[in-house]
DNA sequence: CGGTATCCTCCGTGATACTG
DNA sequence: CAGTATCACGGAGGATACCG
């Protein structure tokens, strides 16, 4: 219903922004992002980097040498969505203690207790 | 690895955005929301609203009337939660446009040719 | 090295019906 | 009205093996 949704869909995919933040370093290679986003497997890399490759936030340059080289890097584009993206992450680091103890608090209360009533007696 | 990857996950969700935009503007019922995030199920939204109170962004307030009446509203870290993600959402705004176009182009030369040596004879 | 192809599992999500 | 419970499904995502 609204045309944001679909770059909102963007952020769902869990390592877009990872790989971003990555990329604004400076270029990388393949394995050198599978290294630096440890968890990611091959697949969820690639099809990730092809995402942000065909929205035009990523530049894909391949070296047809032996062993292949294939290097990866922010368009203007990519490196426009990089700022907002990074107040997004320095909101999420000055507040992540705070939401953790949250959680935890939420967590306790509710394990033991009813939702709202919370019954003690 | 990170910190931020917890808080990363829960733009993940795909709703949270929207429902954090819907809350600035004002409090919301239940109700208010399913109409206002068109698509959204009663399930998701309840999850999604319990995930965000867990975490302290959301208020959920009941009035044990006949019939039950619930708000949600923003609490103050979810109102500074809220800055970082308007400007996520401009930038989206912004350059939706040309992410459609370059994701338009993409999916055009990507559907007849190979993925790098354009091999059209 | 940088992928693609295949298989398989799990969980996000919707549909439906019931409760307070 | 505002949920919770249960079921059922599709697709996201991991593991592995092979290809150029």
């Amino acid at each position: 219903m609204c045309q944001c949704r679909s770059v909102l869909d963007l952020l769902a995919n869990k390592w877009t922004a990872l790989i971003i933040d990555a990329l604004e370093v400076r270029t990388h290679r393949f394995g050198e992002l599978r290294q630096r986003l440890k968890g990611i497997s091959r697949k969820m890399l690639t099809q990730t980097l092809r995402a942000l490759e065909a929205d035009g936030l990523v530049n894909r340059k391949v070296y047809p040498e032996v062993p292949l080289r294939v290097e990866y890097s922010l368009t203007d584009l990519g490196r426009s969505a990089a700022i907002p993206l990074r107040q997004l992450k320095a909101w999420s680091r000055d507040n992540a203690d705070e939401i953790a103890r949250s959680r935890q608090a939420y967590d306790d209360s509710g394990s033991s207790g009813s939702h709202d009533g919370v019954i003690t007696a």
